[in-house]
DNA sequence: ATGGCTACTCCTAGTAGA
């Protein structure tokens, strides 16, 4: 089974990419972030000629997530815990196949110390509390997409640049720690623990070719699926070319 | 150094992303 996360940055621009990688890599659940759309003008049938479910929770121009599956997903929830009606649509949840599928598009937080990076705080600490009240450790719990937060150094092209800026700043850091100490692992690096393996190049600078990344999507798993978990792959070859989204797809291989 | 680019919107300028 090979579940996938990729921030397409607008599913509408994205769909001739999406379309053909979907057809070259047969994913079987796929969690999309930043599709930019509401659900009436999601391209749902191009999708589902492919043989795809969808799950949607789009808004307008900002945020929006979607899951894409082979088999029908059940038991949808949209919302965290203290969102209003109108909270901006950053999460998904279903299950497929008995996995607890949670696709999350984390806050980018703007800059240190700024409302939007108190805001990326808080709504870290209610993802934290909704998984403790929602499922147990020993449940088979898959939690991806973007994060918004580079872990650690080595998942960072220049830390002493970074160092203290947004996405790499140490209460973020502390953040996601704090979200997988509920009992998850960072499925890369159940197999990889080399630097310089980035999901999201700058558009700018020429940045990609420079090498210039970070590491911020993630696909983390409690422990019964850590050992189902065979192989983790940045798609790095997605953001080349014409047009790409400026974050890769990351996929996961489970037994 | 200048976010050096991209995508969005009651759209040709401003906002947001990361």
């Amino acid at each position: 089974m090979r579940i996938a996360t990729w921030n397409v940055n607008s599913v509408r621009t994205r769909l001739p990419r999406l379309i053909s990688w979907l057809g070259r890599r047969q994913p079987d659940v796929v969690c999309l972030q930043e599709t930019k759309v509401v659900d009436e003008a999601f391209p749902l049938a191009d999708i589902e000629a492919l043989g795809y479910h969808c799950l949607l929770n789009g808004q307008k121009t900002y945020n929006g997530v979607a899951i894409l599956s082979r088999v029908p997903p059940s038991g949808a929830v949209r919302l965290l815990p203290g969102d209003e009606s109108d909270a901006e649509r950053r999460i998904l949840i279903a299950t497929i196949d008995g996995i607890h599928i949670v696709n999350v598009y984390a806050p980018n937080g703007g800059d240190v110390g700024l409302p939007k990076y108190a805001y990326k705080l808080e709504w870290y600490r209610r993802l934290r509390e909704f998984l403790e009240s929602s499922f147990d450790a020993s449940d088979d719990v898959l939690i991806c997409g973007d994060f918004n937060v580079a872990p650690e150094d080595r998942d960072v092209w220049d830390p002493q640049k970074w160092r203290g800026q947004i996405l790499c700043s140490g209460p973020e850091r502390e953040a996601l720690r704090n979200l997988t100490s509920w009992g998850l692992k960072d499925a890369l690096r159940l197999h990889s623990s080399e630097g310089g393996l980035y999901t999201w190049w700058d558009y700018r600078a020429g940045a990609f070719h420079r090498g210039w990344g970070l590491r911020i999507d993630h696909i983390l798993v409690t422990e019964p699926l850590a050992k189902r978990c065979t192989d983790v792959e940045i798609d790095r070859n997605e953001r080349k070319g014409e047009k790409p989204s400026d974050h890769a797809p990351v996929i996961a291989t489970l037994e």
